[in-house]
Formats: C-alpha cells, sequence, structure tokens
DNA sequence: GCTCAATAATTTCCTTCGTCAAGTATTGAT
DNA sequence: ATCAATACTTGACGAAGGAAATTATTGAGC
C-alpha cells in the first residue's frame, strides 16, 4: 500500500477496511468496532490521512443529554486513488473505473471474436487503455487493475488454472496483464469477486457470514464465513449449482441428476420450455415472453426452477447459516418471473431460525462484475499489496 | 489458564494447541508451523513447562546428511491434569475422566428416571463424586468439567435456551453445575463437541476446514472452516438432516420433505422396515437382522438411507469443500449396512475435485460424546478460561 | 581425535504495537 | 462562567515477537 511496504500493522488494515465499508464513523466508534483503544485508532489514522485516502469530515451536530466535544467522523476520500476492474467471458471483456468506495465513474466493453490468451491480453491492453485515457483521465490516479475470470484461479499466484468456458489452462494471467497494462494486477475467480463486492461495498456489509447466489446460465454461490471467503480445501467451494434435490431429476452435465442448475440454470430452463411450448428453437427471452403472457405450462418451468433454486439456498442456511443471502440474476431482469418461488422454496425448507435469513433477490447488472473485479484490487490495496 | 490470568498470550495458546494436537514435535518445527521465530517458541514453552502441561522428550536420534543437534521434541504430559466430560441426554448421563490428551481413563454412567433439570442436576454431581472418588483418585488433579447437551447452547453464558429432547428451556446449567460441582464448567452443544474433539484429537488434526456427521435418531453435522467452529447467524448451522434431496420425498417432522434425515434416521429406516417386512413393530435391530440375512426389501431401505446420506455429504463438500469428512453413526455398528451407500451416492454427486475430499465411515461408541465433552474443557484450558 | 558443516535451542537486544492515563478540545446545560 | 460529557491526542510504558549472535550437539571426513 504504502511506497516499498509490503505488509502493514494489523490495526491500519483494520481501520482502512471499517472505514471503507461502514462509511463515516468517529474514532470512538470505530475503537469500540474494532475493540482497539481510541489512542490506537487515532495512530493507525494518521498516516491514512497522510496518504490522502481517508479525510476527516466537519463535526457533526451532537444529541441527547449532556452533550460534549462532536465527534470528526473518518471518510473515504473517494478520488483519492481509481482502480480498473474487468470481467473476462468467451466472448466480451467489460470493463469499469471503480473509485475508492467502488462507485463506478467509467464502462467500456469490448467484443472478444476469440477467447484466445493473446487475444484476450491485446485487447484487454486496449481496453484499459481506453478506459484511463478517456474522458476523466484517471491514468495518473490509477495503480491498480483486478481481473475476474471465471472457473479455478489462484489470487496468490495471479494463475488461472483451469477455466472451462475459455478454454484455458495455466494462464499466467497476472504476470502477463501486468506486462501489458504496467498496473499491478489482481486475479480471482468471478465469483468469489462478486461476493467480495457484495460483502464490502453491498448487502453484505458488516456481516460476519454471508452468502451470495448468482444466477445466469450457471448457478454459483459465494460464501463468507467468520469475516473470510470460503475456499474449500480440494479448490471447489460454492458449488451450489451442484446441490442434488430431486434423486429422480433430470441428468445433468456434471454427471449426477437433480442437480440445482440442471433444473434452474437457463440452458435447463429453455430446454424444458422448449418441450412444453412445442418450439425447438426459443430462446430464453421467448420463453419470458411466454411466461409473462400467461402461459401455464412455462410459467410452471420458472415456478419449478425458482423451486429448485429455494432449495440450493435452503441447504446454505441450513448448513453453515449466513447472516443474509444475497440471490442475484446477472442479464436482464427476467428472474422476477420466478423470485415468489425461490422464496416459497426457501422457506418450506430452510429449518427452524435459518427462515429467518434474510433474502434479497435482485437482478444483476452485467457491469457488477466488472465492478467485483474493481473490488478485489481495492482489497488489495488495503491488505497493502 | 494460569492462576489469576484469564487470557494468555497468543503464542501460548498456538504453541499449547500445536502440541496438543501434533503430538511431539520440536520447537523449530513448531516455529514453521506456527509462522513464529523459534526464539519466540522457546519462550512461549517454557511457562508451559513450568506449569507441567509440557515436557521434552529425549533427544530423537537425526537422519539425512549432514546432521546436527538433535531435537527435544515437546509432547503433553498427559497426566498433569484430568478433565471430566459428561453427555446429557433425555434418559442417561454418561461420564468420563480423560487426561489432557484426551484419553479416557474411568467411565461412568447413571440412567435418568426424568430428564427435569433439578433432577439431572443432582444425578450430576453424584456422577461426577464417583468418577472422581473412584479408582485413580482422581480428584485432586481435576478442575474442570465439559458438558454436552443437544440443543441450542449458548457456550459463552453456559445458558441452554431450548433443548428439545430434554424439554430444557432457559436453564442456567454452567451456574448450577459449577455451584454443585465445585469444578470450573464448559457447556456446549453435543455436535460441536464432538466436532472439536475430533479436529484436535481425531482424524481432523491438522485440518483447516472439517466437516463431522453424525449419523442416529437425527442426523447433524459439525463444521470447522477456516480453523473455527461455524455457529450460524441465527444459531442455526450443520443441519445436514434437513438438507431436502428428494422432492418426492417422506415428509419430514420438519415440516418440509425429502429431507435427509425423513429417509435416513433411524426412525424412518425403522418406519420403512415396518412397511416392507409387514411387521409393526419391529425394531432398529430387528431391521439389521433382516438385512444381515438377506432380506431385499430391507437392504433396499438400507441402500437408500446411505445414499440420501451420501447426497447431504456431498451437499456439504460442494458447498464448503472441507479437507475431510467423518461419518460417524452413533450406537452399535450398524452402519456398516450401509457404508457402501454412503460412498457411493457422495461420489455420483461430488463435484468435480469435491470427490476428492476424504471419508471416513464408522460407528461411533456413546463414551465418545462424554469424550467429546471433556474435550471442550481441555479446550477452555487450553484458551486460559 | 579433530575439525567442520549442519541443525536445534537459547539469549540478548531491539522494534513495534497497542494500552493506559493524563491532558486538550469542544459542546450544551445550568 | 462553570461544569459535565464526550471526542480526540499525546507520551510513557509494557508485552510480544523478530533478528542475529551464541551455545549445544550431532555425523562426516580427514
Amino acid at each position: 500500500m504504502f511506497p516499498e511496504a509490503d505488509a502493514v500493522a494489523p490495526a491500519v488494515t483494520a481501520v482502512f477496511t471499517a472505514v471503507l465499508t461502514e462509511g463515516p464513523i468517529s474514532r470512538v466508534a470505530l475503537a469500540r468496532r474494532l475493540d482497539l483503544s481510541s489512542g490506537a485508532v487515532t495512530k493507525a489514522a494518521r498516516p491514512l490521512i497522510d496518504l490522502g485516502y481517508l479525510e476527516e469530515l466537519a463535526a457533526t451536530e451532537r444529541t441527547g443529554p449532556g452533550a460534549g466535544r462532536p465527534a470528526s467522523p473518518l471518510a473515504i476520500r473517494a478520488d483519492s486513488e481509481f482502480f480498473v476492474g474487468v470481467k473476462i467471458t468467451a466472448d466480451e471483456l467489460i470493463g469499469v473505473v471503480c473509485d475508492l468506495r467502488a462507485q463506478v465513474r467509467v464502462s467500456a466493453h469490448r467484443r472478444l471474436p476469440v477467447a484466445d490468451a493473446d487475444q484476450v491480453l491485446t485487447q484487454l491492453g486496449e481496453l484499459v487503455d481506453d478506459l484511463l485515457d478517456g474522458p476523466g483521465d484517471y491514468r495518473a490516479r490509477t495503480r491498480r487493475l483486478g481481473l475476474a475470470v471465471s472457473g479455478d484461479v489462484d489470487p496468490i499466484t495471479g494463475l488461472v488454472r483451469y477455466s472451462p468456458f475459455l478454454r484455458w489452462h495455466d494462464v499466467a494471467l497476472r504476470e502477463r496483464a501486468e506486462k501489458i497494462t504496467g498496473l499491478a494486477v489482481t486475479v480471482e475467480n468471478d465469483v468469489k469477486a462478486l461476493t467480495i463486492a457484495e460483502h464490502w461495498f453491498g448487502e453484505g456489509v458488516g456481516a460476519e457470514s454471508f452468502a451470495l447466489v448468482t444466477v445466469g446460465a450457471g448457478i454459483g454461490c459465494g460464501l463468507v464465513v467468520g469475516g473470510r471467503l470460503v475456499s474449500g480445501a480440494h479448490g471447489v467451494a460454492g458449488e451450489i449449482g451442484h446441490i442434488g434435490i430431486d434423486v429422480d431429476g433430470p441428468d445433468c452435465h456434471c454427471g449426477s441428476r437433480g442437480c440445482v442448475e440442471a433444473i434452474a440454470g437457463a440452458g435447463a430452463i429453455v430446454r424444458q420450455a422448449r418441450l412444453c411450448s412445442g418450439r425447438p428453437s426459443l430462446t430464453f427471452e421467448d420463453a419470458v415472453e411466454l411466461a409473462r403472457h400467461g402461459d401455464v405450462a412455462v410459467c410452471e418451468v420458472f415456478a419449478r426452477a425458482g423451486d429448485a433454486i429455494g432449495a440450493g439456498i435452503a441447504a446454505v442456511a441450513n448448513l453453515v447459516g449466513p447472516a443474509r443471502i444475497v440471490v442475484s440474476g446477472e442479464g436482464l431482469a427476467a428472474y422476477d418471473l420466478f423470485e415468489p418461488h425461490i422464496r416459497a422454496g426457501f422457506q418450506r425448507r430452510a429449518f427452524g431460525a435459518a427462515a429467518d435469513c434474510p433474502l434479497s433477490i435482485r437482478p444483476l447488472p452485467f457491469e457488477e462484475w466488472a465492478r467485483g473485479a474493481a473490488t478485489v484490487s481495492i482489497k488489495a490495496l488495503v491488505a497493502a499489496g
């Protein structure tokens, strides 16, 4: 974080993170929150203020009896530094520039003719240049780039071990992206990146445990337990899409059957809608159209899909008991069709107090994936990379 | 831990825990393991040796080229202190005295006519007296008692919030047990206690994440993620028994249907075996008998149950990816009947590398529950209670 | 047997971090 | 104006752990 410093006092990181996620907050409140003395907070905050990451807000008016000296809350200086985030998919690069509060300032995207690593890296370089040299002139105040890729990614080494969608094997993404862009690069799995973003800047703020479920072509899940992202000892975690909820359910491409994804994945929905509508070339959008116009059979497809997602979420709630769960469907807002079924399926299967777990269900603008990527580079700054 | 000390340097706790779980180990190896300097280990170990908890073993012969000074590994002095553990069930108290290595030295049990809290506490006092004043004369070297209770328990306050089997509501178990026994009492949920025991002294040793699945009347699961026991934000976690794996499955007492427990719980197995054998008063043991003598229908009941357990375990592996999973059936060793089906059901549903997760399946002597209770009091000592 | 390289453990010194307690700043109420 | 209440700062202190020199103990090579 600081020039030439690789690690930084834990209190400094803790203060930075807390101000970042818990908005303007006084030193005394921070001390309580972080279980530190107020003196320690003062000391930890100083270098952050000196470096321009934090600022002191004007004193707030106090309430209550007695009164006392008003707090001068610490706040993030959002424009102290900017971060590029890029989500890499098989046919597109989506890029954003975010400020330190993870607010998107500029966005851009590029279609990819092929997902070949060389091509992607060239296009990535151009996309980053477009973003940084375009309006706003962020170049001078940007040092970091976060990349989000689906598949098996090692954030430590920046290596993409295997990405089925991109057909990548052992691509040294960080190294190559750093060479091309000149920025400090952080690489992370896309769902994990989105989970971190939601945990730091979204609805997961303050939650000690938290789950994010993504519904789209695949169905994924990012998990935060004990304040830390769960990674899985064998590299597998959050595979909510491949939990079996119906022993007699349809075959899944994973080799099992009755998986959530085999019932509620976009592909599964299209397949079922084609069957019951008799239109073999029907698309997902067509299915949505039909359902919205009251096609009973297609509505039933969405209902079953929603129920399956609810079942998967209930499994998460019953097993790890997160403080809250966010369900976010990518692409268009079509998922409002099965939202009530997700809730019903969840409620029916949640055990005891697990049913109290608040559920947020909302569409996910595609740009969010890129914002997630930017967030991991913010996290890298805070951790003092 | 130390007289009049409530908290203790983290390094001391870390060294104590590592020696406890990772057997005799040299200071240098500890330093590597704990990411400390060797000097820090020397300092942290000294008070533990002075207090008699650790001892230095004779130097071991060294191998390899060059050689060097032989290590003098640190080892636990197992008989430096003893711990009572009692598992409280609705009709029985099972108690043990363990040494510091969690080896059972004495055990005893008492039938309970009623599970009324007053009665239980009286009986508990007598049981502890029997254990400590019987052969071995452990009284003088025993200061701690661990209690394991099923249901919703607060280990911080020692309060049993709600225990369905015992029909207890808000019983101040720690306070009352301390008054009766004169020992420092730790209260914990039974499955969690067993999970800690397995994580510290059993097959979970060294695992950063770990799951213990208990199969009996109910089907439960203790989860360790990031080295810490998962508790669930709303007090619910590890409810593997109420994951739904069959949308058309049998009704479960929890209100949902197709739960693992509704297919593989002891009650469910008896119910199904009665149906297909036509013997309305058949017991669990009878069902085992029939299956072992080749009754095809009853074998099928066990096969389905095993498959359901496998499905639950696969859900755990897919979601949190523990480094290993132990499945332990309580009571008699009848569960060998469906062991292969558990493995098959798991393998079929585990996604990708999750299938690599090693599975141990073995019967669970009932005394193990009490040993788990003793383990939480050992943990309390180490944490410096 | 002597020397040397290798490894283990200890010791000493020093830095860092954070607490504690005293002191300063700023407000509303009386 | 004074006082109580609250926020923040400061500086002395202590505890914890790192770095590196020192001591301890072995086997290998001569």
